[in-house]
Parts: C-alpha cells; structure tokens; sequence
RNA sequence: GGUGGGGUGGCGGAGCGGUUACGCGUGCGCCUGCAGAGCGCAUUAACGUGGGUUCAAAUCCCACCCCCACCUCCA
C-alpha cells in the first residue's frame, strides 16, 4: 500500500487512484525561457521516480507535463533578443529534453505546450465567464473572480481576506477588480509586440494559470489523481488551478497535491531571479557523470531541503560506484554452485525496498537497505557462496529496484567473447606467474574501458567510468 | 503580521516513544605479484537550548534560540 503526504490535509494518505489500475498525473512543467537549473530539475527527477515507482507498483501512468512557452518572462527575453517566440522556446524545450534524458529521466506521456492550445484555453474562459465567475475589465484582460469562489484557500490555506496588499501587489498595473482576483486572459500590450492571439475574448494570450487547467483537463479529464509541482507553485499557482477548474466543471480538480523542497545553494534556495543557479551543463563540463548529480537529487527526501556542495556531489559519486563495482562483481562471476539461503536475502531485500517506497517514496531509506544487502552478499562473494544462478538472482532484483531509482543505469552483464578469451589469457598468465604479460593485458583492456581487478574468488571487469575517462584524458 | 519547512555523529542523510539506520571520509587490521575491490574493527557521552510527561524521549508536551522560504515572477 503506497502512502503519499497530500498537502490538501496536510498528512500521509494511502494513495489509489479513481479507476482501478490507472493513475492520471499532472506535473508542472518549465517556463522555457531559459536553461533549467538543478532546482527545477531536482523537481523533474522526483516526477521521475514518483512514476516509475507507480509503475512498479503496477499502475498504468499516464502522466502530463506541461510546456509553458508564452508568459512575461519569455516575452521579456523574445523583446530583448529580438528572437521569434518559437525560435527562443524550441531552443530551451530541446536544451531540457536533453537535459532530462541524460538525467535518466523516462519520457513522460505527454508534454503539451501551451500555445497549441490556445483553443481550449479560449474555451475554459468562455466556460468561466458564463458561470459567472470571470469578468472583463476595461482594458480587456479577462479576471476570475475570487470571492466568487467559496472554497478558495483550502490548499495554502491563504485567506482571501487576509491577504496583504503589500508592495509586490500594488506592482500589478493590471486594472482588476480586487488584488485576490488573477488574470485568465491579458489583453495585448505594444510591448507583447507580435505576441498575440486574435481570439473571441479580444486579440491577447493566456494568462499564466489558465493552461494547466485547461490542457489537465484536456488529456486527463476534470478529475486528476496526482498533482505535484515545486512547493512554491502551492500558492496561488495551484490554488489558482483549484478555482479555475472546479468552478468550471463542479468536480473535484485535484485528489493527491504533491509538493517538492527546494534545492538550495549555499544555504539559500535556488532561483534564477536571485542569480545564484546551476544548470546541468555547469555539472557536466566539471566532468561529473549526470547519473552522480541523480543520485545526489534524489539522496535526501522530496519533502526536505537538499544542499548543493561539491562535497555532497562527492560523497554521492563515490557511492553510486560502490554500487557499480557492485553489479560489476556480479556480472563477472562464472562460479557454478552457491547458496540457495540467497533466495531469502533478495526477498528480503524487496520486501524492504517496497516498505521504504510506499512511505512517502523515502527513496534514502530505500537506498539504505539497497547498502545493507550490498554488503551483505559481498561477504557472501567473499566466502565464495554466489554462484551464477545467484548472481542472476541478485542482478535481477537490483534492476527492479533501479528500475525505479534510475541510478545504476544499464551495464552489460556480459563482454564481447574476445574480451573474454583476453581475460583468460591473462588469468593464466597470473596463475603461472608470467606477470609482464598480465600486466600488458590489462593494459590493452584498460585502452578498451575495461578495468580489470583480481580478488580471491576470481577476476572482476568493469567498465570504467566517465569522469575515470576524463580525467584519464586529462592527463 | 499570516503560513510552511528545517536544526541529528568529521560530512551527507534516515528514524519521530524502547535494539547498530545507511552512505561518504578518516585510522587500524585481514586479503593481496602490482593495482583495485571486498570484508572486519574503530571514529559512538550524535540528536539547537531550557523545562516537563514517562519505567523509557532524537522521537510526545510547553517555552525559547537559530536557519531557509512563501504571502500574486519562481520547480
């Protein structure tokens, strides 16, 4: 039973979706006005793991990640770089795909943008204002109404009376009704330039809520089952979504709101508008391996602040190897008999991921029994009690766990024969102390990636690493 | 002013009423042609401060201190 913390009620709810076996998620995606830093894609990983633990668990996911590529901030970068709209976006959704993939980030069902949809935007507004709760003001951008809906604040618990009209409200020179109500539709403005839609609410473009309501609707249907999106975006983003969409169609937007920390930087959280972010790039060209910064985005709880040092990003690196050297010592074992009791081990070993999951996806704690079993069969190896039965037993859980954690990534369990038959020559050579040609041997293999280490129970190979190749390079 | 999240060993980070989390680092040992990995032991008066409840508190209650945020740009 998956237990997930729903910050509509503030507790940990057993989670199951409406339909049987079917869970429909919404994620919040970027505004892709600029390179995604590692704050935002901490988020994004988390959407990751949150689905393929679904998966796991037997759910069929169908999960929507919005593309938001009109807003100020896009606009403001269109005028000041004298690029076309869909120029600048384009750029910056290809620069984040590559960015998610290389983080081992699985494609998600849908990614829709919000000007291929300016359509049902239209419509939802529409929907609004003849149900009252929308209204035009005199400048033409379209307002909802938000003492026109009751339940405003069950999220954040903001309170519509008490909110202050304090300096960053009297910012906006939006000429609505009441600084609660939010804009749906902004009227054109010479400064938007050729940004706009001739539409029947008035040439324009949406505002900066309306498109998440409107495409979750759209390819889930009024109800969602997950809702999940960066802690800040709980108010009013999605306070904002709750208003829209349930006046609209009178359901239930929402079941389970999700909300993630946020990844901090030298104490303080990460923000473009505060200058002080790093984008995945950044990592990479200092030669980490992307799956090193996955591992450190994931190494602390979703619901708690992370932060970035270079010390965290070593103590992950160093880590994830253990783990690697771990398959590696297990692909590389040819040994015939072992242990049955392994059985037992693997059992419980799933038995305590699937514990540490369903409590909120406390991913660290899943990795602490990942370490605690790790250790345990390497002592098995040691005494020589793995055969390649149990190997293939323990290889085999460990890709069901990253499966879900995505950390490992793929290895191959076997070489190319000659690579193999090279091995064997060498071993020989050891065994009959002819060590200049061991040595010249594992050299050659070196030169191919492939790290050989002798222990008592046989040679182990591994693929060397990509910051091992850098640095080897370097030299 | 309102709302939320934190303060755990050298570092990262779980736990949230009663056994060693786990990882990283460091030291010593075992193993070892070299290299590397692995294993063992140690690093353990660790839980922001002061009270209280309890047979028992890092965990519950009260007060206080400090940190990071949100309150209409933000993952």
């Amino acid at each position: 039973m998956l237990f997930l913390y729903n910050s509509l009620g503030r507790r940990i709810m057993r989670f199951y979706p409406q339909e049987n076996k079917k869970v429909k998620m919404y994620t919040c995606g970027p505004t892709v006005w600029n390179y995604a830093h590692l704050g935002n894609l901490r988020t994004f990983v988390f959407y990751d793991i949150l689905r393929r633990y679904l998966k796991y668990k037997g759910y069929t996911v169908i999960h929507v990640m919005n593309i938001t590529d009109v807003e100020d901030r896009i606009i403001e970068a269109v005028r000041s770089t004298g690029k076309k709209l869909k120029e600048l976006t384009s750029f910056y959704e290809k620069e984040l795909m590559a960015d998610l993939d290389s983080l081992n980030v699985e494609k998600f069902e849908y990614y829709p943008r919000a000007t291929e949809h300016i359509g049902d935007i239209v419509e939802l507004i529409k929907k609004l204002m003849k149900k009252g709760y929308a209204y035009k003001a005199p400048d033409g951008s379209i307002y909802f109404n938000v003492s026109k809906f009751k339940r405003y604040g069950m999220l954040s618990g903001v309170r519509p009376a008490e909110l202050k009209t304090g300096a960053r409200v009297s910012l906006d020179h939006y000429e609505k009704e009441d600084v609660k109500d939010f804009a749906l539709w902004k009227a054109w403005d010479e400064k938007d330039g050729e940004i706009y839609w001739d539409t029947e609410l008035g040439r324009g473009r949406p505002g900066w809520h309306i498109e998440c309501s409107a495409m979750s609707m759209k390819y889930l249907g009024p109800t969602l089952d997950i809702h999940a999106g960066g802690k800040d975006l709980r108010f009013p983003h999605h306070e904002n979504e709750i208003a829209q969409s349930e006046a609209a169609t009178g359901k239930k937007f929402v079941r389970f709101w999700l909300h993630t920390e946020f990844l901090h930087i030298a104490g303080e959280e990460m923000h473009k508008s505060k200058g002080n972010y790093v984008t995945l790039r950044d990592k990479l060209k200092e030669g980490w391996d992307p799956l090193t910064i996955r591992y450190f985005l994931i190494s602390s709880h979703y619901r708690d602040p992370l932060n970035l040092t270079e010390n965290a990003l070593k103590q992950a690196e160093s880590s994830r190897k253990r783990l690697l050297d771990f398959v590696f010592r297990l692909s590389s074992i040819s040994a015939e008999k072992g242990n049955p009791n392994i059985n037992k081990l693997v059992s419980r070993l799933l038995k305590e991921f699937e514990k540490a999951m369903d409590s909120d996806l406390n991913v660290p704690k899943a990795l602490s029994s990942l370490f605690s079993f790790v250790r345990e069969v390497n002592t098995m190896i040691d005494r020589g009690e793995v055969g390649r039965e149990e190997s293939d037993l323990i290889l085999g859980a460990v890709r069901k766990i990253d499966s879900v954690l995505g950390v490992i990534g793929s290895w191959p369990e076997k070489l190319p024969e000659s690579i193999m038959v090279k091995i064997r020559e060498r071993e020989r050579a050891r065994r009959e102390g002819k060590y200049d040609l061991a040595d010249r041997i594992r050299e050659e293999l070196l030169e191919l990636g492939v790290v050989l280490e002798d222990t008592q129970t046989g040679t182990v190979w591994k693929l060397r690493s990509k910051k091992e190749n850098i640095s080897a390079q370097t030299k």
